[in-house]
DNA sequence: TGGTTGATTATGCGTCTGTATAGTCTGGGA
DNA sequence: TCCCAGACTATACAGACGCATAATCAACCA
């Protein structure tokens, strides 16, 4: 396994598409896991193709398969890279106790890729929710201080609930944005659904004597059909 | 195109699972529905190969192709019959407004299908989530008028966030029933995340005056770098 | 200078998938 | 009885994809 390694004084290394941001010097294995990541984040997993990636990186589609061993290394290798991002953003966060930074979590670049691998079952991002729940765990022990009654629920429970909850807005960009009248990754976007979001969260959605009302009345309620599974 | 047509002699093409279990002396157009109603749900559009679905439903790959036109048109056609059923559905739940059936309105068995199309991008299903969202929309009207402040964003965009929320849920379902510790799809489940949801709704997550400094503070907050986007 | 190593590419192979086509079987009307 | 429309199957084809291999090229070191 190679590692980050500056590319040899190659000069053609640039006839790739990006300028303006950032640097497109990278090396051609940086280039590769940055185009992946991009496009499964897009596209899926399934739907991405390694010439895809390739192509988008520059380079050839047997380089790829130099560097990383295969399109699901591929994937595991992008998603211990964005395991350890996420763990170095938590920390920061963790330092600024905003309530902002933590609301629009999921609308980080990062988040497109995790929610598109969540929903696509990658087989390493497990852990990723499983932290995610922990660190809406601890964010929900607070909420519960400043609470008058005692919660019924888990608080485990309510806190994987809560994330997946978070991490369906980006899963669902297209739509949300369509919602919204602008992209919501753009800028105003962005500020429009963090500001909604904390609107959303600082109140309640439903009453709690409704809330009362209809817990008491699920458990008796015998309610419809099933469907059956496929074998 | 041929419509769901009651076949020559066979016994009865009756309106079909409606009554607890539905039952195999379905149509074989029927079958196939169901059976690609199911894959879809399960593995998305994109795993789910016409092979796979005519093999639950007992049929050859070739007879999927002479009901239905082609994979997508089956998918179009699997979309089409799930919008019916949430308007029926929808018909339903207005008449009886209790809150629990609104709030697990994802939990329902064309839940997982109607989510998964949403993060597939299926080019049919835009417009379920659109009226998802007028649901939700008028949903919120009742937690607007008993809200003592005047809301500072947009009721859609509210909803829309909502929407994609609860939508979040079933679509990583299997995180969710990981951290459950039982298939929230289950009886147990499902239970429990309706409870769980009872108490997320009917609470705020934050305080208003934690939100109201994040808000004010976000509008001036330049961070984090961007990534470039794949042309 | 010569040779080894690693980055990079070009090319081909086997498989899977959607699609197309031709053929088979069955029931019901004339 | 004939026969044909429609349900249903078997098989084949073309393309795309992941994967593998061999060849080429540049840099570094003895």
């Amino acid at each position: 396994m190679t590692t980050e390694r500056t590319p040899p004084p190659t000069p053609a290394d640039r006839p790739i598409k990006e300028r303006s941001v950032a640097f497109e010097d990278l090396t051609a294995r940086a280039r590769i896991r940055e185009a992946a990541l991009e496009h499964f984040a897009r596209d899926g997993y399934d739907r991405t193709t390694i010439r895809a990636i390739a192509k988008t990186a520059g380079v050839s589609p047997g380089l790829l398969r130099h560097h990383y061993g295969s399109k699901e290394d591929l994937r595991e290798a992008c998603d211990h890279y964005v395991f350890e991002m996420i763990h170095r953003a938590n920390a920061e966060i963790l330092s600024d106790p905003g309530a902002a930074a933590e609301v629009q979590e999921t609308s980080k670049p990062f988040g497109r890729y995790v929610a598109r691998s969540l929903a696509d079952d990658s087989p390493t991002v497990g852990p990723i929710f499983d932290e995610l729940v922990t660190m809406t765990e601890a964010w929900l022990t607070r909420a519960d201080d400043s609470r008058p009654d005692t919660p019924t629920v888990d608080r485990r429970v309510r806190a994987a609930l809560v994330t997946a909850m978070k991490i369906g807005i980006p899963l669902l960009h297209e739509h949300v944005s369509r919602a919204l009248g602008t992209d919501m990754f753009g800028p105003d976007g962005e500020r429009l659904v963090a500001l909604a979001l904390l609107d959303i969260y600082s109140h309640a959605l439903i009453g709690q004597d409704v809330a009362a009302v209809a817990a008491a009345g699920y458990n008796e309620a015998q309610h419809q059909y099933r469907r059956r599974a496929i074998p």
